[in-house]
Formats: structure tokens, sequence, C-alpha cells
DNA sequence: GTCTATACTGAGATAGAC
DNA sequence: GTCTATCTCAGTATAGAC
């Protein structure tokens, strides 16, 4: 193993556990054994050694919802696909990713948790977002573009919360065939809820 | 004005405009005018000193909360109140809050989104949240304990994206009038969905 | 009881020798 | 590419003046 991927290897352990900022180079690199300024020298700052951390993981996730959802629209096409297949292909990779690499998802989930994520992972899936958004548009038309980015926030935010904090006292793995159904369902019902009018006082 | 007082008002300000890590001590006793040793006389610690800082405004936001909780049963009793009922009383004191003080709405938006609740606010919000708990589990009989509470972290990691952080280009003041009616939509929709089986696969 | 000055530890970052 | 030494700036702690 190089010095970049020791360097890589220990980050992705001690930030799964401890969370980016509870975790301090001179911890990593002492995991790794190397010198504390051979990560200046590999990745430049801290950020960037997280945000490569993430490009080499986030490409196979962000490739399969793309092809999950380009399945789903060929399926029906020239009609969009239902709400929930695209809900699917969204979610699901990330699941299924957890199988493939446990540390990363819960890398994910602390950076969501910490509030990195406006400025350090947006760029790594803000395309696969517009992507989705778009396809979500079309499937939902009683909704304004406005009205539905204001819908993906709340979801996004939501999902922030699962995937890696559990309920209290009902710690559990990500497991796909219990969380999935759930998020279909709380977000399948929440998109397609109507607009309501400006004036409240129901 | 104390020093104390300086203190608390140079934070609040701080805080609600570059968010609490990004914040330091110095810059706090700087605005306020006063001694760094000053900080840890009156507070003990930068975290003491935000959690004083919550304190003091969070109490009035409670109490409104359980007084618009407690009105909605009495008007129902013995029924439990519908959802909406329930969902307004717990959301609405956070935008009023907004007229009286919008920095204080800005901080708990900026901590929330810093994934800084865990440690530092749940203590100031639990007992209500446990008491909104209850309710809502009156009014969907259709939900077991523990689906209601994957439903409300689900809320609650959505509402921590919403309290400060405003769709891209979309940003706009904390204005109920046109928040709440989206939120009582979504949420009142999601939390009314059906429990789906744990077998995927639509 | 309050406040000031100053020092301590540990963080991320950097320059320069090898 | 790598390592030593050092810099700046965090939060924190304490001794001592008023």
């Amino acid at each position: 193993m190089t010095t970049k991927e020791k360097i890589l290897a220990a980050a992705e352990r001690l930030i799964a556990e401890h969370g980016y900022t509870a975790t301090s180079l001179r911890q990593i690199i002492g995991d790794a054994g190397v010198n504390l300024a051979s990560v200046h020298y590999h990745f430049g700052s801290k950020e960037e050694l997280l945000d490569e951390m993430i490009s080499r993981k986030a490409g196979p996730v962000n490739r399969q919802r793309l092809a999950l959802l380009e399945e789903a629209e060929r399926l029906t096409a020239p009609e969009p696909p239902p709400l929930e297949r695209i809900l699917d292909a969204f979610l699901r990779p990330v699941f299924e990713a957890q199988q493939r690499s446990p540390e990363f998802v819960r890398v994910m989930g602390r950076l969501h948790s910490e509030g990195l994520m406006p400025m350090v992972l947006a760029r790594h899936f803000q395309d696969v977002v517009s992507r989705f958004e778009a396809a979500m548009l079309r499937s939902l038309p009683h909704l304004s573009q406005t009205e539905l980015r204001w819908r993906v926030e709340l979801m996004f935010g939501a999902l922030s919360r699962v995937m890696w904090h559990r309920p209290d006292g009902l710690a559990a793995p990500l497991d796909a065939v219990d969380v999935l159904p759930r998020l279909m369902s709380f977000f399948g019902a929440a998109f397609r809820s109507p607009v309501l009018p400006k004036e409240e006082k129901s």
C-alpha cells in the first residue's frame, strides 16, 4: 500500500468511527504510520483529503443511480415513471453500497450529520440530484419547480438523519429491507401531497 | 449591559452569521469588548456559553408549544386532535419566535445544520418532543411507537434544513405564511402514509 | 466577586533539508 | 517523496490585580 492509500484507509476508518471534526490529522497519520506533512503533500489539506475519499466511493453509487433511473424511464416511455421508481433509483444504491463498503456509508452519514454537505459533498452529487429533480418534476405535474425544490430539500434533510442515526434505543444496521419501505411510503405520500395556498389556519 | 450580557449578545450575533464552530471565542470577546478569560469565568466553556444562550430563548418557544397542544387537546377531548393541529402547535411557535428574535432562529438553524443538536440542544427540547410524540401516537393509531419515532426523526432532519437553508437561489426570510403550509401538507401526508411491509420490490 | 494578562496544549498548515 | 521543525490560531487554565 502506498502512503496515499494508507492515509485514505486510516482516514476512512477513523472518520466513520468518530466523525470528521473529531478526527485529527495526527490521529490519522498515527494510525496509518506515516508522517504528518505527507498528508499535505498528497492532498493539500484535511478538507481535500476528505474530498478525495468521497470521490473514490461516490462514483459507483451515482452511476448505479443513473442506470436505475434510465431503466425506469425506458420502461414507461414516453410517460414518466411513477414517483416510487424514481425514489427507489435514488435511494437503493446507497443501501447497496452498504453491502460493499459499510465504512463509506457510515462516513457519509457522519458528514451529513456534521453539516459538511454544503461545502464538501455537494459537488459530488449535484449533477445526479439535478437529473433526478428533472425526472421528479415530470412525474409530479402538480408541483412547480420551486415547490419541488423545497420538498427535495426536506427529503435530503430527513435522509441525513437516517443514514447513521437510528431512533433512540433502536440502533440497527442500515438495512434496505427494513429502511427502504419506510422511506418509500413516507416520501411517496409527502411528495404527492397537495400544494396548500399561502393562507393558513386550516 | 453587564459583561455576561455583552458576551451573550455578541455570541448570538456572530454565531447566527458564521456558525458555532466558525466563531472563535476571540472574535466574540473582540466584538463584545471584554477579556478572553471572562468567558470562562462566566460560562466555563464555549459549549456552556452556547447552552446558556439557548436556554434563555428556548423556554418561551417550548411553553407556547405546550400551551397550543393543550388547547388543541381540550377542544377535541376525549378524542385526540387532528394531526395538523399537533404539527401546527409544534411548528408555529418557532416561526413566531422569528418575529421576536430573528437572530435566535438563525442560530438554531445553524446549530441544526452543524450537527450540534445531539450534544447540546437535545436537553432543551427532549421533554417537549416526548410530549408531542405521545400526542401524535394517539392521533395516528396505524403507527406503532417505533414507526412513529422513525417518522419524527425524519421530520426533524427535514426541519433542520428548512430552518436556515433555503433551496438554491430562493433565499427568503423565514415566513410563517409561506413555509408553514408547505410543511403542513408535506408532513401531514407523510405521517398518515401507510406502513409498508418489510418486503420491498413494489 | 470580577476582570486582566499570560501561558499551556493541540489543531491544521508550511518551508526547507534530505 | 518524505521528514523535521516551526508557525499560527484554536480552546482552555490559572495567577494575581482590583
